[in-house]
DNA sequence: AAGTCGTGGGA
DNA sequence: TTCCCAAGACT
């Protein structure tokens, strides 16, 4: 079974969100920033911060001369810090190698940090133009059910789930508002738990039609949170947002007490992946804290900004 | 290639 | 309260 394109784009067209980065005036690097942001985040909780990022930080040269611990503080509470340390990085390499201009090329996109498969492609149609498969969660939930008639989608394949979609794809101008309204009925309408199936604009779907059959109860296993890592390292975090001047390690050690070794451990992971570093003198900050401009890309001197103070 | 990486809102 | 999970990427 497939999927009439038409309908979607029909249903697309009223009831589509008005999401920020959605609005005509919004650029290329723009719409990257979104994308990085709304990574395994939910919508509303992206939109604030998105609107305070793209105002100060509007370009991606403009983000590559911020701070990394400026851009760790303005990313927030939003989650996977990782995410933003890979845009700072991500706007360092257009700044640097790509003439201040987002890439249009899926390989070439391909090639930037924190870009994979799914974003790539998303820049491609959404700020190009361009046709080609946009597979995320949602889609490959709607296609799960529309077309092969199953409650939920497998475990992911990069290569099945590309076909399944680009088998999709209108062959004219209005694939790129497809894949919008594609992920976007997935978003709103045929979600994971309590589908609204009552609403959805496609005549046809293949779980409506085999009865919807329940899915084969075998789901994957559920991320904990509580006590783990993740959240230790949240916490060291936490502190180091707030201070602007390195801290002393018993001012980390405070912040989990049941496991010192579990402790040790995130902290010395936050050192790893970049997001923390340690002053000459043994205290800790967050990376780049008092850099006024990213490193030169070519390992030259440091470029001092000339703003005054 | 299964595990890891944050967080908060809604069911 | 607990559990699920939200426009993934990386190793």
């Amino acid at each position: 079974m497939t999927i009439d394109s038409a309908e979607v784009v029909a249903w697309y067209s009223h009831a589509r969100r008005d999401l920020p980065w959605r609005g005509p005036d919004v650029t290329a690097w723009q719409i990257l920033v979104s994308e990085f942001m709304l990574q395994q985040t939910p919508v509303a909780r992206v939109a604030p911060i998105w609107l305070e990022w793209v105002a100060r930080w509007p370009t991606p040269s403009a983000t590559a001369a911020a701070s990394a611990a400026d851009v760790l503080r303005a990313w927030g509470k939003l989650g996977y810090p990782r995410r933003a340390k890979r845009l700072h990085e991500c706007a360092i390499a257009i700044a640097a190698e790509h003439g201040d201009r987002v890439p249009d090329d899926v390989e070439v996109l391909l090639t930037l940090p924190g870009i994979g498969a799914y974003t790539a492609r998303a820049v491609a149609c959404f700020a190009y133009q361009q046709s080609v498969p946009v597979v995320d969660t949602n889609v490959r939930r709607v296609v799960a059910r529309a077309v092969h008639g199953l409650a939920d989608a497998g475990n992911p394949s990069a290569t099945r789930d590309l076909a399944d979609v680009a088998a999709l794809l209108p062959n004219d101008a209005t694939a790129p508002v497809f894949s919008a309204g594609l992920m976007e009925l997935g978003a709103t309408v045929c979600t994971a738990r309590s589908p609204k199936c009552g609403i959805c604009p496609l005549r046809v779907c293949a779980w409506r039609a085999a009865g919807y059959p329940p899915g084969t109860g075998a789901p994957r296993p559920t991320q904990r949170y509580a006590g783990t890592d993740r959240q230790v390292r949240g916490r060291l975090l936490d502190v180091l947002r707030a201070s602007s001047a390195p801290v002393v390690r018993e001012h980390l050690d405070v912040v989990w007490l049941t496991d010192t070794a579990q402790r040790d451990r995130a902290l010395d992971s936050l050192l790893v992946d970049g997001l923390v570093e340690q002053t000459a003198d043994g205290r800790f900050a967050l990376a780049g804290e008092g850099d006024d401009a990213a490193p030169a890309p070519q390992g030259g001197a440091k470029q001092k900004t000339d703003e005054g103070g």
